[in-house]
DNA sequence: GCTTTAAATGACATCGATTGCGTAAAATAA
DNA sequence: TTATTTTACGCAATCGATGTCATTTAAAGC
């Protein structure tokens, strides 16, 4: 099955003129007359002609498209921040398209480097938790392809980066529930090597150190899948309360563990096991939660045209960037039932 | 800037061969001696050579990629599909990129012909609460691109079509609620003019014809953005709620209404205010909802699996395909509190 | 030693659109 | 009327890869 469709040749056929008469009657070129626009354009309408982008994008080595990677789209923080780029790129005349890596290396690499050659004009990226070499990555980057990361950035490519103030972000929650009298707070976040990871784990050791709390190890778990695997969570919740000294608040980092932590305490614990819950989470839902959710917020929308323009700015720039700043948001906690 | 990579040009050019014998060695082509072969080869992988896909799309007519419309990510009922169809793509070796319509009609079409023209081999779509008009799909349908409807599906476009059985989903969640003893149960729903609206309409009177209570059309509320906008949804209850005879339970068709539906009841009523909620949902979270919700579920990665499977069919098919069949998966009801 | 044949490679057109350069015809200037 | 300038268009190269056809070279056949 193959899809047809119109060509400037047809036109020229049809109408006796040359490829290039009809390619600058299109482009309204003032060396064609008027006569000549008009028939060709009238044509062309009539045959529906669509340039073809395929035969553009191979001519101009660019294809007015982004390309977009993110772990996963189920994941509300990324679907927010997507549509925060979409409004940024679709109002600058650009297309996007989107991929997941679904917390996967391999499928990362694979989708990066499909966008990369088909000729996106640059890229969007927020790496998976698995990703730990940036290689792909860098060889795109040191070609020239302009990429902007946010969220789970890559410390070692220097370009523009969009970040939330995850340090902060986690020393506010910490700070919150330690003024609530929580003195054994633990900590489930993702993969140890993760940017974000480290941010938001010296935001909650800051925060007990300012507040005179001495740092437990044990209480941090890391989930190396991101919470990705249901299994690494329970087994994280299961090791923490196996200490003699037990916690008595979580706080989580990310969306995903803070979601698929409170249905395994409801079914390792009786309702009445009171322990306080605060997660990183931008999903809407939480309010609706027993109890409701205290969640610390990011400004995925924002974060997500903050990177957007900074990438139409590299990709539509005359002279290669040499200084790239990061761009920080602050992230707002949000107080509810779980933490009173 | 711009972003370049090694061709056949530059192979041949540095080997003092034609791009003919490159193009042939590199495709192992028996025509070429192991000698040159081994040459191209070591030297290609040196400089990291990778075919252009664009220059490849633009010969071969086609790009191994697959283009996928879906209104919103943050439905999980699409996310979830997505998953499952990039499942099956990615083992039978296409590539996939993902637009949002967000439920417009003017992004659904440019992101269609976005993706036409840019050579997908094929499109899977689930049309906008917008689309009433499907010019821009039957013109591509027409022309030959491959296209498979899922869920959302245009009844007048002839290919392949994956649903769920609405009919019976809203049907058996009907019956659940008289069962329990529920008299007046309202439905809210999405668009009038779309299919699954309809079907779902149809499930939910025959339940009630089945078990003669009276059908009450001020039970009916539509949303005409598919509850995207929440006053929509507030409008719909309030107006549910002014009349006489007041609903005692809520049959919602959709994610979107169903997550918008309950912090506005929460809002408007106090807690003590004793209604029954039921609603088609694909989201993980509503187990830990106050109360935990009565879910009519969608087998979505199946359907995006099937969805993904037929298009392929098409597309890899010799000779054009005529008789196509609409595959429909059931749903299951998820009895929890909220309709106790 | 000359012809036949197979093996190995090169030249060129193609996909669709753009663009620099060349040129015929028409318009203007001399 | 001849020279010069415009106007309006066509030719051909280009982007990267493929494939058809032709050509070179070497090996085999007689």
């Amino acid at each position: 099955m193959k899809f047809e469709s119109a060509t400037i040749k047809d036109i020229a056929l049809k109408l006796n003129l040359s490829k290039s008469t009809v390619s600058r009657a299109l482009r309204d070129s003032y060396e064609i007359s008027e006569q000549t626009k008009k028939l060709v354009l009238e044509y062309a309408k009539k045959i529906n002609y669509r340039p073809n982008p395929i035969a553009l994008s191979l001519k101009e080595r660019r294809s007015h498209t982004i390309g977009i990677v993110v772990p996963e789209f189920s994941n509300n923080f990324f679907s927010q921040a997507i549509n925060g780029m979409e409004s940024i790129a679709y109002s600058s005349g650009y297309n996007v398209i989107i991929t997941q890596s679904h917390e996967s290396y391999d499928r990362e690499v694979i989708n990066v480097e499909h966008m990369a050659y088909r000729s996106v004009d640059g890229l969007l990226i927020s790496v998976s938790v698995e990703t730990e070499n940036y290689d792909h990555l860098k060889k795109l980057h040191e070609r020239g392809l302009p990429i902007v990361f946010f969220d789970r950035i890559v410390e070692e490519i220097d370009t523009y980066k969009v970040v939330c103030d995850n340090f902060k972000g986690a020393y506010d929650a910490t700070t919150h529930l330690i003024k609530k009298g929580f003195k054994n707070i633990a900590h489930i976040t993702s993969a140890e090597q993760m940017f974000i990871t480290q941010k938001r784990l010296e935001g909650y050791r800051k925060a007990l150190e300012d507040n005179k709390i001495p740092f437990q190890p044990h209480l941090i778990q890391y989930c190396v899948h991101g919470g990705k695997i249901t299994k690494e969570v329970e087994d994280a919740i299961t090791s923490l309360f196996k200490k003699k000294i037990k916690p008595d608040a979580i706080l989580s980092a990310g969306d995903r563990i803070t979601t698929v932590m409170l249905p395994i305490m409801k079914k390792l614990f009786s309702t009445d096991h009171k322990i306080a819950y605060m997660g990183f989470s931008n999903s809407d839902l939480t309010d609706l939660f027993c109890p409701s959710l205290s969640v610390i917020r990011q400004p995925a929308f924002e974060i997500g045209q903050a990177a957007m323009e900074q990438l139409i700015t590299i990709i539509e720039s005359k002279r290669p960037i040499k200084e790239f700043t990061t761009k920080t948001f602050e992230s707002s906690i949000i107080i509810k039932e779980s933490t009173n």
